[in-house]
RNA sequence: GCGCCUCUAGCUCAACGGCAGAGCAAUGGACUCUUAAUCCACAGGUUGGGGGUUCGAAUCCCCCGGGGCGCACCA
């Protein structure tokens, strides 16, 4: 960017225009040059604030700037009416023909103009708060047609695609977008105030891992190397806790090679954090306090309502061992330890569909996952899963071939994935390549062997609790969203065709 | 990836085998307290694209493209 003059002087009227004087309509009366910069000083939410309740007529003496996008227009001969919205709300534009320049001009804005005015604080004789327009200037001149003025736009595609227009015309998506914003600076004070460090790890991966997905491959030139888009910031997170910082999390975007539907994007941001000296108990306690603080600050309440039926989200939540849930939602005790063929003619039994060479824990999870996941409500912490598909959590200390594992189940959804994280860097080679194993068979999601990251184990990481929270996720909960495209700016779309 | 639904004016929607229409927006006009202002006038289209059936297709059939929902996969 080019360096930005110096102010004028500071008697000088900030708003003065300057620019070309020649510049010409398409009808040839002169227009006004837009100005380079503009100075609000109040906006519609402030002056509604400090100006709510005045009787009607009333003038305040007080004289603004405002600027924003002319969303409404009332003309009505020798007096006009106009709505301003600036992003913190609206506000009325009272414009009678005697006070305001270029009157004739004024009444021929487009709905969708940026402008600027500057005039008193007043209300109408109907007590509508307004601006009187004693002054105003183009910013910004609309040259495509806003959609219709109360029906909005309703067609998702142009809406996800034209977020720019969305936002201005579809009140709930501005709501909802702002609530994420809230709601992520929520969780870093949160975080932050609990001596966790947030910090940046790479998004580009020599080695793909810390979850199970399919990763994004790309190519850098110079080192002439294949690198991939991360699938999770863990391995890298829980490197910092060995290299002396007991408390991390880190927000940010990962990205997973698979489908796309309401509740999957290919990039998502999740919240990870890592806890040294700390159990996937604590990591439960502070997973309900954090998701119920949030609860609290955005929605007023931990009992929400989410697709019409009640959420309460108000701690302490419901711990559950894996196992017993499917048997609630079954009636079939299964265990890891029971013959296999009894396993897959369970499997069987609920049509899930399992590899040949899934074991045990693989099929329980399939299972799991098929009858009861979706069919939870919650919140519960699912906890104890099989090691066999948990390759970076630590056993259970008490149940063989169990790993201490929760994951926070929500309307039927994984919400949060949390363990006692594996420290020990014998088991976690064996549990890697056990993984490599699984990758040559053809398991495209299965992870490869880190061994710098085995390496960082055998300098030593102490007992640590580690937790993902997928973001987007807790902002549909929160904001009462049923896709995940309505929660982020920019959803992933096809790209759009050539011409159309 | 598979199945179902959908695409008509800038936007929101009608017309469902027989002349492509309305509201809002736009354009011109009337109107000094409106609130989606109102009233009068006027303009606006390759009905997503291509092919077929038919005397006649927005409408029925096929192919292609975009989107939505469900399934599959995942968080």
């Amino acid at each position: 960017m080019p360096d930005v003059p110096a102010p004028d002087a500071p008697d000088a009227d900030p708003n003065a225009l300057d620019g070309d004087p020649a510049a010409t309509s398409d009808d040839g009366d002169p227009t006004p040059p837009i100005p380079y910069r503009y100075e609000p000083d109040a906006t519609a939410a402030v002056l509604h604030a400090e100006h709510d309740g005045l009787e009607p007529g009333t003038e305040t003496g007080r004289t603004v700037t405002v600027a924003g996008r002319l969303m409404l227009r009332r003309v009505q001969g020798k007096l006009a009416f106009g709505t301003l919205d600036d992003g913190s709300g609206r506000i009325q534009l009272f414009a009678p023909k005697a006070s305001t320049p270029d009157f004739e001009r004024f009444t021929h804005l487009a709905i969708g103009d940026w402008i600027g005015v500057t005039g008193e604080v007043m209300t109408t004789r109907r007590g509508e708060l307004s601006v009187r327009v004693d002054g105003w200037t183009l910013l910004a001149p609309t040259r495509r047609q806003f959609p219709d003025k109360w029906h909005g736009l309703t067609d998702t595609d142009v809406r996800y695609r034209q977020r720019y227009v969305d936002l201005w015309v579809t009140e709930e998506a501005r709501r909802v977008l702002l609530l994420r914003s809230r709601l992520v600076s929520l969780t870093r004070r949160w975080l932050e105030d609990r001596d966790f460090v947030e910090v940046e790890t790479p998004l580009l991966h020599p080695i793909p891992g810390g979850a199970l997905a399919k990763p994004f491959t790309t190519h850098h030139n110079a080192l002439d190397t294949d690198l991939y888009l991360r699938i999770a910031p863990e391995l890298y997170l829980k490197r910092l806790v060995v290299g002396g910082f007991p408390r991390v999390f880190e927000i940010g975007r990962v990205f997973r090679n698979e489908g796309l539907s309401t509740r999957h994007n290919p990039e998502f941001t999740m919240l990870e954090l890592y806890q040294a000296y700390a159990d996937y108990g604590d990591i439960m306690r502070l997973t309900e306090e954090l998701v119920a603080h949030l609860a609290r600050e955005l929605c007023g309440t931990t009992v929400l309502t989410y697709g019409g039926r009640e959420l309460d989200l108000t701690p302490p939540w419901r711990r559950a061992r894996l196992a017993d849930l499917v048997e609630e939602q079954t009636g079939l005790a299964l265990s890891l330890d029971q013959p296999i063929e009894e396993l897959r003619a369970a499997a069987a039994e609920f049509e899930v569909t399992v590899p040949d060479d899934a074991g045990p824990g693989k099929i329980l999870l399939e299972i799991y996952e098929k009858t009861t996941e979706g069919e939870m409500w919650g919140p519960v912490f699912v906890i104890d899963y099989p090691q066999e598909v948990s390759p970076l959590a630590r056993p259970h200390r008490e149940r063989a071939g169990e790993v201490e594992r929760f994951e926070a189940i929500v309307a039927g959804r994984e919400l949060a994935n949390a363990f006692s994280e594996l420290t020990d860097p014998v088991d976690q080679r064996a549990r890697f390549e056990d993984q490599a194993r699984q990758k040559d068979a053809g398991d495209e999601e299965a992870m490869v062997v880190d061994d710098d990251y085995v390496r960082a184990l055998e300098y030593g990481l102490p007992p640590t609790g580690g937790l993902g929270i997928g973001i987007d996720r807790l902002v549909m909960l929160l904001a009462d969203q049923s896709s995940i495209r309505d929660v982020l700016l920019f959803p992933t779309l096809r790209p759009e065709a050539p011409g159309s």
